[in-house]
RNA sequence: CGGGGUGUAGCGUAGCCCGGUAUCGCGCCACAUUUGGGAUGUGGAGGCCGCAGGUUCGAAUCCUGCCACCCCGACCA
């Protein structure tokens, strides 16, 4: 176990906690729900957002800017819409401080703005607004637009990554001719997540529906991703939303079809955040530390020099010298710790907290041997290799961390994925083994509320790929035709 | 907003009942010895004891008010 990170064992959510703060990914801010995302933290969410963006880049997406501000009477077009944000808006009323007589600094009464502006908790409206002036014809669609920005939602109770008041993400707001492509796009830019999760993230996820309740306000259709974290507890780590005609109407964003007629518009909107860093980090680290997937990791390998002189520190540097171009060469990043303030115990330690994926040793006796001592962060082995091709070693061992990250959460979820029938033994589970419970619902409401005030586990999603399998809703006993997740959520 | 708790050095804390200007550890700085898994020794710096009043010769300590933060619940990517 690392200095001062408690066990996950002992307290997974201190143990969360204390890991963002010692790894430095970021630290609390002065004001209540916001965080301070620290340059190690920035980094990685840095390298998400490369690709992503280049994801979007490559299903025709183009990115964007729309103001931070919101006039307030944009929120009230569409009822569902403003019932879902209204309670966590920040407004801004006035526009100027001033000196009071007694010297102290305060809002200046004379300057009250004539319409209240909303600190944009998502972008829809003010989107939709400008979308209006854009569109009048088939042939100006589809839009395909994506912007990267900051959120506010004025949550209650937040956590480092995974709730924070202030957050970034990105949007995509697409507008399209029908329904059919509309849908179509919703369900593309799902599986274009899915795709990230899995493959930069090492993060298995479920591909689904929310159900009514669980749908984001405004949206005809909501799909997410969802996840296992290790302690059980199951993360929405994206959502695809297909908003149908709700904001054409509200905002009335009529085109003109094909066949000269007048319709509205179909929409979609998309977005990840920050919480994937939230999501990177409960899914694979350990009591040591972060263990981040190699293709996200902002340092891939870590050189750690051993030498009691200076002559032995430069022979070595010398190597690593060369063994830094021809890694460079092939793409990938390395650091070379040739600090005489730590010893290497110290070093080993503070990377492995940084979860940097590879760690060379390099001392005098493996210079003399022709070897390194070549570490890998996910299963905490080490061995010694040769010198000779050592690029290429750790290029393919840096593949195998990766491959092998998403095994172990593959392996973990589908441990912790039951059916259940019997909803004493649903409950038992919730509290004894976490995790994703497959089981039957009535497909009601009620039910769904009904489950959530009784044992707090919410329908994550109705899975795309789930089977047609007559049953009983778990609770009401009333005929089912498939199996949906349930699960205590973030 | 309800219930519980905490504010003392960069961080974590002792002291508070029972008033006398503050303890210890980590970290930091200097020097020396060290360096294949978190070094050791010696010396040193660092505090409006959350804020404002009050009681008192004297307040971190007692009293009053305020503020902030954390944990648990209702809301959520």
């Amino acid at each position: 176990m690392s200095k001062g990170i408690i066990s996950k064992e002992e307290d997974y959510s201190q143990w969360y906690t204390d890991l963002v703060i010692k790894a430095d990914l970021a630290e609390y801010s002065p004001v209540r729900g916001c965080m301070i995302i620290k340059p190690y933290g920035y980094s990685i969410w840095e390298k998400m957002q490369a690709v992503l963006d280049g994801m979007f880049k490559e299903t025709g997406h183009t990115n964007a800017y729309f103001p931070l501000l919101i006039p307030k009477s944009f929120f009230s077009k569409e009822a569902s819409h403003v019932e879902g944000f209204a309670k966590e808006c920040a407004v801004v009323t006035h526009y100027r401080l001033k000196n009071d007589e007694d010297g102290n600094i305060i809002v200046d009464p004379e300057a009250e703005l004539e319409e209240e502006l909303i600190i944009r908790p998502t972008s829809e409206t003010i989107i939709w607004n400008t979308y209006k002036g854009w569109i009048q014809s088939y042939r100006d669609l589809p839009i395909l637009v994506n912007q990267w920005a900051n959120v506010m939602r004025w949550e209650m109770r937040t956590r480092l990554f995974l709730r924070t008041s202030e957050f970034l993400w990105q949007e995509g707001h697409t507008a399209h001719a029908t329904a059919e492509e509309a849908v179509e796009e919703t369900e593309r830019m799902l599986e274009v997540y899915a795709d990230f999760a899995e493959n930069w993230l090492a993060l298995p996820v479920i591909r689904g529906r929310k159900t009514p309740n669980e749908r984001f306000a405004g949206a005809l259709d909501t799909y997410c991703i969802e996840a296992l974290m290790q302690d059980g507890k199951a993360l929405q780590a994206g959502t695809s939303h297909f908003l149908g005609q709700n904001f054409a109407k509200a905002f009335d964003v009529k085109f003109n079809t094909k066949e000269n007629k007048l319709d509205y518009v179909w929409a979609t909107s998309w977005g990840v955040s920050t919480r994937l860093v939230g999501a990177l980090i409960m899914s694979h680290s350990d009591d040591a530390g972060l263990v981040i997937p190699p293709k996200l990791a902002p340092i891939q390998v870590i050189v750690v020099p051993i030498f009691k002189h200076d002559e032995e520190l430069e022979a070595i540097s010398a190597y690593v010298k060369t063994l830094t171009q021809e890694l460079k060469a092939k793409g990938i990043s390395v650091k070379f710790d040739n600090r005489d303030t730590h010893r290497p115990g110290a070093k080993f330690a503070e990377w492995e907290l940084k979860g940097i994926p590879v760690r060379v040793a390099i001392g005098s006796r493996d210079m003399q041997n022709g070897t390194v001592e070549l570490a890998r962060r996910d299963t905490k082995t080490k061995e010694t290799v040769s010198q000779q091709d050592l690029a290429t070693t750790i290029e393919r061992l840096l593949e195998d961390i990766q491959q092998s990250i998403y095994n172990k959460s593959l392996a973990f979820r589908e441990e912790n994925t039951r059916e259940v029938d019997d909803y004493e033994e649903f409950k038992r589970l919730l509290d004894e083994e976490p995790g994703f419970l497959s089981a039957h619902w009535d497909g009601t409401a009620e039910t769904e509320q009904l489950i959530k005030d009784e044992t707090r586990a919410t329908i994550r999603c109705i899975p795309l790929n789930a089977k047609q399998e007559e049953g009983r809703c778990i609770r009401t006993g009333k005929p089912s035709s498939q199996r949906v997740l349930f699960a205590r959520a973030y």
